[in-house]
DNA sequence: AGCACGCCGACT
DNA sequence: GTCGGCGTGCTC
């Protein structure tokens, strides 16, 4: 009999292997099975047909059911999801859920029962066109099934019953049919609208150097400076690959930008076009993932999650904004998807087009190293005259509102011309900090320790690390005495200040606080007059979400902090930032100027962001990080493990740092950090710590991680924590 | 993951 | 004495 080696979704690394019943003729690798598992039962995905197990045979339980008669994961697909397994350390049965959507994994069947129509025989026809008599009911069925097929589930509506219908059938007048879904041939003639794509010279030597590859595997860097270089080059490849009869997959950071993309591609073709992404329910997506694996879909768009759905002949993955953050997945594994899109190209033998204007610096190392290839469409001049960029120096500056008078005068002059401003504080709330005046205490959390901050409008004190609140205290916890008084500004403070300084403009605030739904700033948005004088003060989500064509000064408060973040990778984010800014305002038809206040005007960082274009910083910053071999100069894996007791994290962090201290694979060139505890990220009664494991080869470096795990089972009170792995 | 089993302190 | 909490280990 023969064994089946079956994956569960379980955090548990290994398989379980189970018999197949007699009456059960085949299974099918890749497939799903209903299985007995302890005393519940479970699905798993069928991964390999073996004749012996090295587990007891008279343990061997049966498969209950069989799901799926065709694999759910084609072949490319399967190798993808078992690398990922083996590289990220997860059981390879939780990756291979987390790849299907929500229904498949609950055990919705995927070939469904067969659908059947009532359609009109010859005779039938026959006698509709014979019959003299139109009031009998036998006619007016005719009637109807001489236009259209009814559906066997419509026939109550219309007052015609399944009964009836077998009645006409009986005399040979009609018949029950199965519906031939008919897939919208696209392969063979998609068409194109009639709107010419206009392609200078630089965008036709571009795509010519792109179909060098002849469709191969290869990753492109594509930058662009003009917004219509990037439809250009997307659309063409896209229309080059679809001439092949071959499927695109398309990444984007933000379901909003799902909707952009989605115009762009209808706009010139008539092909099917499916959106994926988390916020569509599960029977859409479903059909969406049943589509793209049929090869009905001729263009897929969707966000993190569409990287996994299983297309019938890719020929092409677009991964637009590459640099964005909201790639770094959070659940399922933390992995770039990025990194991913790279794998599956590699894996199906396909291009992939990274597009950004501000690429990482992850990524721009690897066009230096030759890996990947870029196709620069920038403009080699870079304007630094279009936007004014000015530091406002406030070091040992007494500032009443938060603002410098050079500040609220440059403020004015935009005001008085009845353009907008954008002012953006990274910092939430009325005051971080509450301090008495007696005894200079800082209330703080209790839990974490960290200064409470002050929400006056709440009239509360909030934690930001753990989310709690207290009622503001009238006095001291330590001295009682009642002179406690604020010190630092938010949103919420520098928004009253404003109203102050500029009491007839009108003043909108955009911060988790007041606008707590994504997608909601919009909405928000329209009711402003965008042809008067406005203030936005928010924190760095203003910008994630819309442009704003009328603002013409931006101004960016206590920027000092990224020069001096524990997180090396602050200085990179703020510099995307700062340009995708930079950009915006150029577009805007108005000239645009950009602020810093800030203590260090002449730090080289603030110098070479404002002077110099995106990858002259780029290039400085990566010979920094070169020199202090930081990433991506050196292999990187984070142990994060999570307790609730304050104690197990870093017990365990400390058992694994003095393991691998001991073992003979250690040596110099493995570098551990930590454990160091992570103050600004736990949430209540949680408590963060973190390793950090530094090699300069990538297979070492996995041996090690690997080793790490292994021995982390062996150790007690495994259940007390929670161990994430971040790598690379 | 989810479930049972077993050990120990608390409480009718 | 037994109820229930949590730590431990097992699931093919
Ligand atoms: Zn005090
Ligand atoms: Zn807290």
């Amino acid at each position: 009999m023969s064994v089946i080696q079956v994956a569960l979704p379980i955090p548990y690394s290994s398989n379980f292997d189970y018999l197949l019943p007699i009456h059960i003729k085949y299974v099918v690798v890749g497939g799903r099975v209903r299985v007995p598992f302890g005393n519940r039962k479970e699905i798993g995905i069928v991964v390999s047909i073996k004749n012996s197990s090295i587990y007891p045979y008279h343990k061997l339980k049966k498969i209950d059911q069989v799901l799926d008669i065709k694999s759910l994961y084609h072949p490319n697909l399967w190798l993808l999801l078992n690398w990922i397994s083996n590289y990220y350390h997860l059981s390879l049965g939780q990756i291979l859920f987390y790849s299907l959507p929500i229904l498949l994994r609950k055990g919705e069947l995927l070939e469904s029962h067969p659908l059947y129509h009532w359609v009109i025989t010859s005779k039938g026809r026959k006698q509709f066109f014979d019959d003299i008599n139109h009031n009998t009911k036998t006619y007016e069925i005719l009637t109807k099934l001489y236009y259209k097929p009814l559906y066997n589930d419509d026939t109550n509506n219309n007052k015609i019953t399944n009964d009836i219908l077998q009645s006409l059938a009986s005399k040979d007048l009609c018949k029950l049919e199965k519906i031939i879904h008919v897939k919208q041939d696209w392969h063979k003639n998609y068409s194109i609208n009639n709107v010419y794509l206009h392609m200078n010279i630089e965008q036709r030597i571009a795509i010519s150097t792109i179909c060098k590859s002849h469709n191969n595997f290869i990753v492109w860097l594509f930058m662009w400076t003009i917004n219509y270089d990037k439809t250009a080059i997307y659309l063409c490849m896209i229309e080059n690959i679809m001439s092949k009869g071959k499927q695109i997959l398309i990444l984007v950071p933000q379901i909003n930008l799902i909707l952009k993309m989605i115009r762009l591609c209808q706009a010139r073709f008539k092909v099917p076009i499916d959106i994926f992404h988390s916020k569509l329910n599960n029977k859409k997506r479903l059909n969406a993932w049943k589509r793209s694996r049929s090869g009905e879909t001729a263009i897929i768009i969707g966000t993190n999650s569409v990287i996994f759905t299983p297309l019938h002949q890719l020929g092409l993955i677009i991964l637009d904004d590459e640099h964005h953050v909201a790639y770094q997945n959070k659940k399922g594994g933390r992995y770039n998807i990025r990194d991913i899109a790279i794998l599956r190209a590699k894996q199906e033998n396909i291009p992939i087009i990274m597009g950004s204007t501000t690429p990482s610096l992850k990524t721009l190392h690897n066009v230096d190293l030759g890996k990947y290839h870029e196709i620069n469409l920038r403009q080699s001049q870079y304007d630094t005259n279009s936007v004014i960029r000015t530091l406002v120096n406030i070091k040992n500056l007494y500032l009443k509102n938060g603002l410098s008078p050079l500040l609220i005068e440059r403020m004015r002059l935009h005001l008085n011309k009845n353009n907008q401003i954008l002012l953006f504080l990274n910092r939430r709330g009325f005051s971080p900090i509450l301090l008495c005046h007696e005894c200079n205490l800082i209330i703080q959390c209790e839990i974490c320790h960290q200064s409470y901050t002050l929400h006056k409008n709440i009239d509360q004190l909030q934690c930001h690390s753990c989310q709690r609140s207290i009622p503001i205290p009238y006095k001291c916890f330590n001295c009682g005495s009642k002179a406690l008084i604020s010190i630092g500004i938010g949103t919420e403070q520098l928004e009253l200040n404003l109203k102050v300084l500029f009491p007839n403009i009108s003043i909108t605030r955009i911060d988790t606080d007041t606008i707590p739904l994504t997608g909601k700033l919009e909405e928000k948005l329209k009711n402003t007059d965008s042809s008067k004088a406005h203030i936005l003060v928010g924190t760095q989500m203003i910008i994630q979400e819309c442009f704003f064509s009328n603002v013409t000064l931006v101004i960016l408060l206590e920027v000092d902090n990224i020069l001096f973040s524990t997180d090396f990778r602050s200085v990179e984010y703020f510099a995307q930032l700062y340009h995708q800014i930079v950009r915006m305002l150029k577009n805007n038809s108005k000239k645009g100027e950009i602020i810093f206040q800030t203590c260090y005007p002449e730090h080289p960082t603030f110098q070479t962001l404002l002077n110099k274009d995106y990858i002259f910083f780029a290039k400085t910053t990566l010979a920094e990080r070169k020199n202090l071999l930081l990433p991506p100069y050196i292999h990187q894996v984070i142990l994060n493990v999570e307790d609730k007791d304050n104690k197990s994290a870093y017990y365990y962090l400390v058992k694994i740092y003095k393991l691998l201290k001991l073992h003979p694979i250690y040596n110099s060139s493995l570098q551990i950090i930590g454990p160091t505890p992570l103050l600004s990220v736990h949430r209540s009664n949680q408590y963060k710590w973190q390793l950090a494991l530094y090699h300069p080869s990538l297979s070492t470096l996995h041996q090690i991680t690997k080793l790490s795990l292994i021995s982390i089972k062996n150790l007690l009170m495994l259940k007390k924590i929670k161990l994430t792995l971040e790598i690379n």
